[in-house]
DNA sequence: CCAAAAGTGTTGAGTATACACCCATGA
DNA sequence: TCATGGGTGTATACTCAACACTTTTGG
């Protein structure tokens, strides 16, 4: 690819043109979709834009990829500096470059979807923007540069990756109950489950293992439960 | 996000820094992996690199986008620049940012899938590049950047949606018969696939129109088949 | 009439779904 | 003892995989 001879031997544009272009590259930023469940609907955090001409309007909180700096250590930086959260996980999406998405300037961006177990987590509110706060998915008010696009692409993303990996464990707390797991896929799917079944498939993938104690309450105890690993795993299903 | 102000915005970053960096941030690129299928093989296209440290060493056709441009549109005319390919199937995978991933500078990639139903199609060669040649993929040479990891990643995606989605038709002439279509997932997939067992799942996804055509050889003629339509339909599994 | 590829059905195993009752606890 | 949520089994429908022979054509 050469990159740095690319415009150079790019036919039919001319050397002055490419000296001018030389500072007009398009800029990389990434921008993080932080789900996480909350009273029975799935929710989303978005921040307030204080300055520029989207200011006023809600995003995801993300930010320009400084030099040096990897990808995801970028949307690790700029979920800190908005949420206060030092660790969660985080997967890529996709990106997004069209070059009007921003009115101001071309900027490509990197969209993250980040997981976490509680809504409170969320602290701090980088002083970037103006506000912050949990919005319901389905419910999000009118989101500036095209990130109503990210996030339906963000929820698509979890709704399918629910289905076939481990990833729940990021969305619930160490240990659970069956019937929290089991809320948790009829939230985000969006759909009942039954009870025995949901029990039985979960079961057989073998993500789970019984701990030694029970969550005690007004009624009959639940075993609880955790997963063996909570990093990502795929299942196969040939 | 306010892009602009962010720098200002990070805390711990002092204004002096900043004036600096703004002239060192990242750089965008695309690199495209294509693919056809030859020989009951799975090819992909590679070109030889020209100029720059990793010069005399094998990369996919890319380069950086341009101030204004879309990603997909970048990846279309660094393809055209290379193949002379005017029109194929695109596809977004996955960016890629390691800040080392380029010796020279930063440059963050957004890489992309491509296929074609031919090898030949491919004709002129960007002087960009020294050569340009079809390789077998699993027998790839040594490839400049971190484009080991792009095909690893290209190769699976072709993969996974071959098996949920109407994809095959960018790898397929127009008309095609079962046993065409069938060698085509079998070489891919990496396994021999049983013919009544194909046919039937096939059909049943209802991607195929069958033509009154047929195609005449030596021995028993066979129908032949078209794709419903030609754009990304996916096929629901619930 | 022979070789070569095209085309077609059935059976059995395993998987997924639908469904209802008993259990353990705290109040 | 009752209200509440936790926990379990079975019968059936369906889906998927395995498998072999007949058909059509050109040479």
């Amino acid at each position: 690819m050469s990159y740095d001879n690319v415009a150079l031997a790019e036919p039919g544009v001319g050397r002055g043109r490419v000296a001018v272009r030389r500072h007009a590259r398009p800029k990389v930023a990434v921008d993080t979709v932080l789900f996480a469940i909350d009273q029975a609907r799935v929710k989303a955090y978005l921040v307030c834009l204080r300055w520029g001409p989207s200011a006023g309007k809600w995003a995801f909180p993300g930010g320009l990829v400084r030099d040096g700096e990897m990808l995801d250590e970028a949307a690790r930086r700029e979920l800190r500096e908005s949420t206060g959260l030092e660790d969660c996980y985080l997967e890529q999406l996709c990106s997004f470059g069209d070059p009007n998405r921003d009115p101001k300037a071309h900027v490509v961006s990197v969209a993250y979807l980040a997981l976490i177990d509680r809504t409170c987590a969320v602290h701090s509110c980088s002083p970037k923007y103006s506000n912050g706060q949990w919005f319901e998915v389905g419910h999000l008010p009118e989101l500036a540069y095209d990130h109503a696009e990210i996030a339906a692409y963000a929820v698509r993303r979890l709704k399918s990756k629910l289905e076939y990996t481990n990833i729940a464990c990021n969305l619930l707390p160490p240990s659970f109950t069956f019937a929290q797991l089991e809320e948790l896929y009829g939230i985000v799917l969006g759909r009942v489950l039954d009870r025995r079944n949901f029990r039985r498939r979960i079961l057989a993938m073998n993500l789970l293992k019984r701990l030694p104690l029970e969550r005690r309450g007004n009624h009959r105890p639940a075993a609880l439960y955790a997963f063996r690993q909570r990093s990502l795993q795929v299942i196969e299903m040939l």
